[in-house]
DNA sequence: CAACCTTTGAAGAGA
DNA sequence: TCTCTTCAAAGGTTG
């Protein structure tokens, strides 16, 4: 898995926000009553994170770079092998009589279906590891459904072909749809649902959509979409399933608004990265741990113990975030991240511009100040050594931080 | 009430 | 190629 020679790809790179760790005042005081154990897990996998560590250097960070381009080509050799595989299935289940009647959907449900490559994989809810963030949340499962639609849209069913043909006027394909759905034999049969747009359908189940899937799911396919599309729509713009996909504008809204007036421009989010679905999936759990609710705290937290994950652990996520990226760009290939710029106003932005005295980046820093990336860190705790502006309390550069000193 | 805060990672823009 | 910026989630806080 390329990924996992990055030790969390990117993640390696983010020194700057571990340094934040060091300078949360207040807030820090209130995390470490809460932080009880991410001490010792992080000095428990102090060896993986230095390991990380030395994968800084601007040469692995190139060999990186490689190995996500090399990413993207695995992937879209996969995806290939998928739209074969699959369009063959497809071909089978249409002879059978229905589209996507037995589960033509290899992708997502892996999540939750059983991996016929796992000696484990039972198929039951109770295989999955991981909870489900949103139900702890208490809020109605289907709301929970469309992280990805606008807010005037966000309970209703979805207008995918509208979407999609907005940029280029093309229609998705639905071998292509159907081919992203598939999984590589032994792909990430463990992830658990909980994460990310998938994670929805395991609270879906007192609703009766899980069991409609897997009922119908045999063991060796472990395939069905947690999306509708064009395909997958009935004459209601609904999926059967009745699950719509979360990154896109439900239809029935849109007939709403069309009602009232023009209908908005439809906004199609940025798919979720790995940290943003651990986050997800964590982030009841360390609120009913912590009793915390902000989620500026929250998300320190979790920062801090995304770090303490091991690799495998983070494999999951980074694997499920490639699935995802992967699954979003089939869904809208005339997607870009650059549609969505400019959309949220950045009042900090403008604040940075007129700060004349911010040092930079503690990335610049650290370059500034001659430290070298990968041995000027404290060792237990990683938190970088930097300049004093981010770093007021750390004159020198010790071996450990003033915290572990 | 919109933006901020806070985290990591992906992607785009610009030098 | 490298650096910087923006956005993705989330919900309390702030202006």
């Amino acid at each position: 898995m390329p990924q996992l020679g990055n030790g969390g790809g990117d993640d390696l790179g983010a020194n700057d926000e571990m340094i934040a760790f060091k300078d949360e005042g207040e807030q820090e005081e209130k995390i470490q009553e809460n932080a009880f154990t991410e001490r010792d897990l992080a000095d428990l996998k102090s060896s993986l994170v230095n390991e990380s560590e030395i994968n800084q250097s601007p040469i692995t960070a190139a060999v990186r770079r490689g190995q996500q381009s090399e990413e993207r080509g695995y992937a879209s050799d996969k995806q290939r092998e998928h739209l074969d595989s699959v369009s063959k299935q497809q071909q089978q289940h249409q002879q059978d009589g229905g589209m996507y009647k037995t589960g033509a959907y290899p992708g997502y449900p892996f999540l939750m279906l059983p991996d016929p490559y796992l000696p484990n994989s039972s198929g039951s809810p109770s295989s999955n590891k991981v909870s489900v963030v949103q139900q702890s949340h208490g809020m109605h499962p289907l709301t929970s459904l469309l992280p990805y639609s606008n807010d005037p849209f966000s309970h209703s069913p979805p207008h995918l072909p509208t979407d999609m043909s907005q940029k280029t006027g093309v229609h998705r394909q639905p071998q292509d749809l159907s081919g992203y759905y598939s999984l590589p034999p032994g792909g990430v049969g463990q992830i658990t649902p909980s994460m990310g747009w998938q994670s929805q359908y395991p609270a879906l189940s007192s609703c009766g959509f899980r069991q409609t899937f897997s009922s119908n799911l045999p063991s060796s396919s472990s395939s069905y979409s947690r999306f509708p599309h064009s395909l997958m729509l009935g004459p209601s713009g609904m999926h059967p399933t009745g699950i719509p996909h979360p990154a896109i504008v439900p239809l029935q809204a849109q007939v709403e608004v069309k009602r009232e007036k023009e209908p908005k421009k439809p906004v199609i989010k940025k798919p979720l990265n790995a940290f943003m679905l651990y986050m997800k999936e964590m982030r009841a759990k360390v609120i009913a741990e912590c009793t915390l609710k902000e989620s500026a705290a929250i998300n320190q937290i979790l920062g801090r113990r995304w770090h303490a994950l091991t690799r495998e652990e983070q494999a999951k996520y980074y694997e499920l975030a490639r699935k995802e990226r992967q699954l979003h760009m089939q869904l809208y290939p005339t997607w870009s991240a650059r549609d969505n710029y400019g959309k949220k106003k950045r009042r900090k932005r403008e604040k940075q511009q007129d700060s004349s005295t911010d040092p930079g980046s503690p990335k610049k820093c650290r370059a500034r100040f001659g430290l070298n990336q990968q041995t000027d860190w404290c060792g237990p705790c990683r938190w970088v050594h930097h300049c004093l502006y981010h770093s007021p309390t750390i004159t020198t550069i010790p071996a450990v931080c003033h915290l572990h000193s």
